[in-house]
DNA sequence: ACGAAGCAAATGTCCAGGACAAATTTGCGA
DNA sequence: TCGCAAATTTGTCCTGGACATTTGCTTCGT
């Protein structure tokens, strides 16, 4: 068998670690520790890699590196999240027991009952309720579960794609035609995570604006092309809580001056909860916040 | 003006180019030849930026960096594709010319037109046909148009974008309950074009798999432990043209090893059209393919 | 006792330049 | 013209050093 271990990139690929975490982790706090190969290249065997995504994922939770490695394996699954969690709010007990239901769905792998409990609730709710009090709250239990370990990440993929596909379909059946303000929804690189944006589409939809998705992981300069061509408004960007914090106040920055200066740029999303304000630049800490917006801009514009 | 110019780490992210190969170039070929700031650290201006992306695009078409980085950037322009294009087999030329009447929707930047004029050949053709003979040879189309340059990045992102959408749409009006086998489809880290996913879940629901659509970029590991959180029979991979060809043999190799030997690997895409075979996986050169596989399947299991 | 300011440790990212294997092209002989 | 071997091209990995920035801790002033 040959294949018995991960090289440097496919750790990588599979933790989100860089080469030069990896490598400087290595150095400084003797784990990881992989095997090399005849050429001297690092083999990472896999239960390396599996304590190297718990220690991220820890990380993303608010623990230091340099704790976390010293700390063995046992230990570290024991562990619970240290960023302080602000007390979900949600709107009465039941609900939220409620929602707590629908994610045991998701957790017992059965996505065809998961579907049809959030169609139910799509059409009792309607679309603007369902968005606020289902599907942005249980993203954030689903994320909080995450943090804690309570739940794989194939799990959350399974949850994020039929939610998704909820969503998309509800948006879908919307009324065409009004056109106004026009905005673009994106994200930047390396941010893949489009939940969030397909719920500011779905209130901004029905809003009557004219939303133009562009999926995820747009290059900074496509942004600004598209702005132009599509003659936007407003382009939006999200970022999830998982988005390394610091790079994103640059990123935004950089783009505010590729875009020309009659285009607003919006950023919602996790991520930017608790960031500095940005110049030119509005912060969504909320979806309703993102109607707020809207409704300011629609002022300004007569 | 603090922002003018990118650093590494942004580069990499817009053009897809490791730091590496970034560093690299500069030290073998002269470029890019960005400047430094105060500590020495690479800065690069927009202009190189834009010229990295167009000699990423030249060499995702089969051209050298040796001779791309040699040449000057108008130059570049004009170049086209190098690698063979196979002859377009389209069902006659009508057909061919309606597509390309799609397309033209797509880069006249109205969204609307494009999913009205998709629904209508949907209701027309019945899934199936609108699979293969609108879907696929489109998504073909784009990707062609792309190595020509002679559509944008963002207009290849709202096409994907609405396409999947149409599909899914599609995908969810089918009858749910029927349930063999079970086929987990998804796509490793980095590889994040899931049209070609949905594709094949279009077909494979249509002949009554259980399909479970993970979306794109799941870590080897958390593949394996799906497909037996899920009870899978089949996981199916898909790779595109775009993902680094020498990296598929040994992703392939390796989750097959963490794989149970009971669950079958199947992996589609254009990625995979010219490759050589892996032990242990069956490997969908096209979608007809991937029905032939799913029938075969069916038939070992009485 | 408590908050602010300053210092020290921790941490991620960048750099240079060397090495080498895999892929591709070139050159040569049949 | 075809096939194979040598040469070149190219991407990725390596080491080990440097440094800016963030975080944690300590001390001082109120």
């Amino acid at each position: 068998m040959v294949n018995t271990g991960f090289n440097i990139a496919a750790v990588e690929r599979d933790t989100g670690l860089s080469k030069d975490v990896l490598r400087v982790w290595e150095r400084r706090y003797g784990f990881p520790a992989p095997a090399r190969d005849d050429h001297g290249e690092r083999i990472y065997p896999a239960e390396q890699v599996e304590r190297l995504r718990l220690v991220k994922r820890l990380m993303d939770a608010g623990h230091r590196p340099g704790k976390l490695l010293a700390t063995p394996t046992e230990e570290l699954n024991a562990l619970a999240p240290r960023r302080p969690q602000p007390p979900q709010a949600v709107a009465g007990a039941s609900a939220g027991e409620e929602l707590d239901d629908l994610i045991s769905l998701i957790k017992r792998h059965d996505g065809g009952s998961y579907q049809q409990a959030m169609q139910q609730r799509l059409a009792r709710q309607g679309l603007v309720r369902f968005v606020q009090d289902t599907v942005a709250p249980l993203t954030r239990l689903v994320g909080t579960a995450w943090e804690e370990g309570r739940i794989e990440v194939f799990e959350e993929h399974l949850f994020t794609e039929l939610t998704m596909r909820l969503l998309r379909q509800a948006i879908a059946s919307l009324p065409g035609g009004k056109r106004s303000p026009r905005i673009i929804l994106t994200s930047v690189p390396d941010e893949l995570h489009g939940l969030g944006l397909l719920m500011a589409e779905a209130l901004f939809a029905l809003e009557g604006a004219e939303c133009i998705p562009l999926g995820t992981q747009m290059p900074l300069l496509e942004i600004a092309s598209a702005a132009g061509a599509h003659r936007a408004d407003i382009v939006t960007l999200s970022f999830s809580v998982a988005f390394p914090q610091r790079q994103i106040p640059g990123l935004l920055q950089q783009l505010r001056t590729l875009l020309s200066a009659d285009v607003e740029l919006w950023a919602g999303g996790g991520g930017v909860r608790r960031l500095p304000e940005v110049a030119g630049v509005k912060l969504l800490a909320s979806l309703e916040q993102s109607l707020d917006a809207l409704a300011a801009w629609r002022g300004k514009h007569t």
